[in-house]
DNA sequence: GCATATTGCGTGCCCCGCGCACGCTAATCT
DNA sequence: AGATTAGCGTGCGCGGGGCACGCAATATGC
């Protein structure tokens, strides 16, 4: 085997979806946010703050779920005050759904938490090397493998 | 904010296992190799691969699951040929769960499909930042964040 | 040496996430 | 206007996963 480089990239993506996988990272990073957010939820509310309100069926194309599975998650997730159902203005059957204040302020204080997390992992790296590192993950999710 | 590194990596992260918990990596690599080996089965043969024969619980520990999930994966794998349940000669209630040729090859054409996988589409990289990516991966997923 | 505690397995039970299918309403097409 | 399509919500069944119990075998205490 001249290039095991495969082999290595391999082995470090599984130990690391094993461990995110038992839900420890999500875990982790929504304590003290209050029940309703959790690994499950989680990613409505990151795809509401990336893309704005949005519909159910649009929301579940993009996180790979099914729609019914967005509006049970919606429900709950609007039962905690952090999501708002609101009728479109321009379709009265389709309702957006929106962070409320509540909303993107928990999803803001997971993120900042999960990046200062990560950079203080990171601290004892040469700063130039993290920064290449970062900017190398980067490229190999979006031009990488798996992106289907 | 005067370094954003952990937001860039935590969205890289996130968008990685968004993919991967969607079981798009497994199924695709595991088809073709029979009904058995699907993301659900994956961890238990190769677990076993790495550490050679072992009981339930210490797979139990190592993949982070219930024994009770292991043993029912066990049961599956078994009536598929690809593991065989041993006593342990030195303790008359245990079990080693052994892989069989069958599982071997299994494990070792799915990791073999997985490095080909990889590399081809890293193959536009120059060599030495691909090399040089994987070792820092490698480190981040060891040293890293998330080591609990 | 024997009774008790501990360890290792397997299994039944229950919870929950998730996909499927159905019904309903509203918008669009002919 | 009637028919078709799009967008939602909900009941249902399937399957993974944790918990607890029972059983067998080993280790420990008296």
């Amino acid at each position: 085997m001249p290039n095991d480089v495969g082999h290595e990239i391999a082995d470090a993506l599984g130990t690391l979806l094993k461990r995110s996988t038992r839900e420890q990272i999500h875990r982790r990073l929504t304590e003290g946010l209050g029940e309703a957010v959790d690994e499950v939820t989680y990613p409505v509310l990151s795809g509401l703050a990336r893309t704005g309100p949005r519909s159910a069926a649009g929301l579940a194309d993009e996180i790979g779920l099914d729609r019914s599975g967005v509006t049970r998650r919606a429900t709950r997730l609007e039962e905690a005050g952090l999501l708002s159902r609101e009728p479109d203005p321009g379709d009265r059957r389709a309702t957006l759904l929106t962070l409320t204040e509540a909303g993107r302020q928990a999803i803001e204080t997971t993120r900042q938490r999960l990046a200062a997390h990560i950079e203080d992992s990171l601290a004892a790296w040469p700063p130039g090397e993290a920064r290449a590192f970062a900017r190398q993950l980067h490229r190999f999710v979006d031009h990488g493998p798996f992106t289907s």
